[in-house]
RNA sequence: GGGGGGAUACCAAAGUGGCCAACUGGGGCAGACUGUAAAUCUGUUGGCGUAAGCCUUCGUAGGUUCGAAUCCUACUCCCCCCA
């Protein structure tokens, strides 16, 4: 394996890191490495509790990319026994420990979203269950005597549960210490986190070094900002953009971030070079409207691929801007001459959860039958032969009507 | 082991016998507006029903009462203080 030169990859390695501690060993190792034709382990933790991944994720996986690119060998744990425990980290509670079940099933799941962005023929995947549940009571306290109580509820998350008397079982001070154990066990050079992950990712360096092997080097990401455009991205905000996400929901969600969002989403999501990232923030600030849909192409195009984004693009100018009945509608038929109200082949189609939100939404204008709105709660429809409406219900719900 | 506090809808949080399907805020949804699915303003936010009305919901299970989220009993879970 031939390596590009250090200062080149380091270049690229920097790219979107808020933090790398330290550079100089980093540079240090690459150098190393570049010289013995030994890739680095790159190593990377994943949380099955979750299995949907989005973008959020996605900058983490990105850079775990990168490594791959620059010929290193990247390790992605499944931490499917530091699952049991839960990750306490930027948590305000407990985490409801998983089952065996749950979780292999959770894996599959990630890995299969998680294949979109890494190179899943050259990386290494391992479940820490395979060393971590071997440990004796014994090697646990051992491995809990490396850390104080003090250091461990200086980390904010604890300290605030703490203030604010929320519980903190003691097995989540565990987390830390199994994770950087994975360290340990893997000879890990590299440890790649979100910047939520710090406490986390210093605590694998300790280990290593009280146990002889030189401290792996922590490399941060920023947190991704939700569509919200306030609070990081994340499910339980429901401001996030899944990976597996369809298009057009893909391409809608990305633009409705805030301006200020659309570079750090070109930095973080995408692959432009440095070069590029450069006329991007003079192009935001010229033109934030087609930057913007720039931006919801090219995160589309990622995972869709061109042609889709495309799609993606029509789409939402077909609905949001001219709003118009998509071309994709779900289609329904009737018989002609029969008469249906529209409450029920709204509910039939599946469009709301219920008929009471059918009937709020009547009220407040949201249903239209060829761009009139419907008001009438016992609006019937007596269908004629060949006849064709199209239906919107709400923002994003059509459906074309045909009468047979 | 002892003492105290708590559990309300998606989340937070009022309500302490009828006016409670339950104040308010956030979130969601819709309308107007907009380059936008942003921001802003307005409305709306358990189910069935054209409607009158009915049904389900305030930790769980019982009870008191014409009537309970509200009172009583038991249970479950959580938090704090002292040890």
């Amino acid at each position: 394996m031939k390596f590009l030169p250090v200062d080149e990859q380091l270049q690229v390695i920097r790219r979107g890191a808020t933090e790398i501690i330290s550079e100089d060993e980093l540079a240090d190792r690459l150098n190393r490495s570049r010289k013995s034709g030994r890739p680095l382990k790159i190593k990377l933790g994943c949380d099955p509790t979750r299995p949907d991944l989005h973008l959020g994720h996605s900058v983490i996986l990105r850079k775990l990319r990168q490594f791959q690119d620059l010929g290193h060998q990247a390790i992605l744990i499944i931490g499917d026994f530091t699952a049991r425990i839960g990750d306490p980290s930027g948590q305000n509670k407990t985490r409801p420990p998983l089952s065996a079940k749950e979780i292999e099933d959770n894996a599959k799941t990630y890995l299969d979203q998680a294949g979109k962005v890494l190179d899943r023929e050259k990386l290494e995947i391992v479940y820490n269950s395979d060393w971590l549940a071997e440990m004796k009571f014994d090697d646990v306290i051992r491995l809990s005597s490396r850390l104080t109580v003090a250091r461990m509820i200086e980390r904010d998350d604890f300290s605030r549960r703490f203030e604010r008397n929320e519980p903190i079982s003691l097995h989540e001070f565990l987390y830390p210490l199994a994770q950087g154990q994975d360290s340990v066990h893997l000879e890990s050079d590299v440890e790649l986190g979100g910047t939520d992950q710090k406490f986390n990712l210093l605590v694998g360096r300790q280990l290593q070094q009280q146990d002889g092997q030189s401290p792996q080097v922590c490399l941060m990401t920023p947190l991704l900002v939700g569509t919200d455009g306030e609070k990081k991205m994340s499910k339980s905000y429901d401001n996030y953009i899944g990976i597996n996400e369809d298009p057009n929901n893909m391409y809608g969600k990305v633009l409705r971030i805030t301006d200020h969002q659309i570079y750090p989403w070109f930095e973080l999501l995408t692959d432009l070079d440095s070069d590029q990232l450069k006329e991007m923030k003079a192009k935001v600030k010229a033109d934030p409207r087609n930057t913007k849909h720039e931006l919801a192409r090219t995160i589309t195009a990622i995972y869709h691929g061109d042609e889709a984004a495309e799609k993606a693009r029509q789409h939402f100018e077909q609905t949001v801007i001219r709003k118009e009945v998509p071309d994709d509608a779900m289609e329904l038929s009737y018989e002609a001459g029969t008469t249906h109200r529209l409450l029920d082949i709204i509910a039939e189609a599946g469009l709301t959860s219920s008929n009471g939100e059918t009937k709020r939404l009547m009220k407040q204008g949201g249903v239209s039958l060829d761009e009139n709105k419907v008001t009438d709660k016992g609006y019937e429809i007596t269908f004629e032969a060949g006849q064709k409406l199209h239906l919107k219900v709400g923002k994003r719900k059509f459906a074309v009507l045909k009468a047979e």
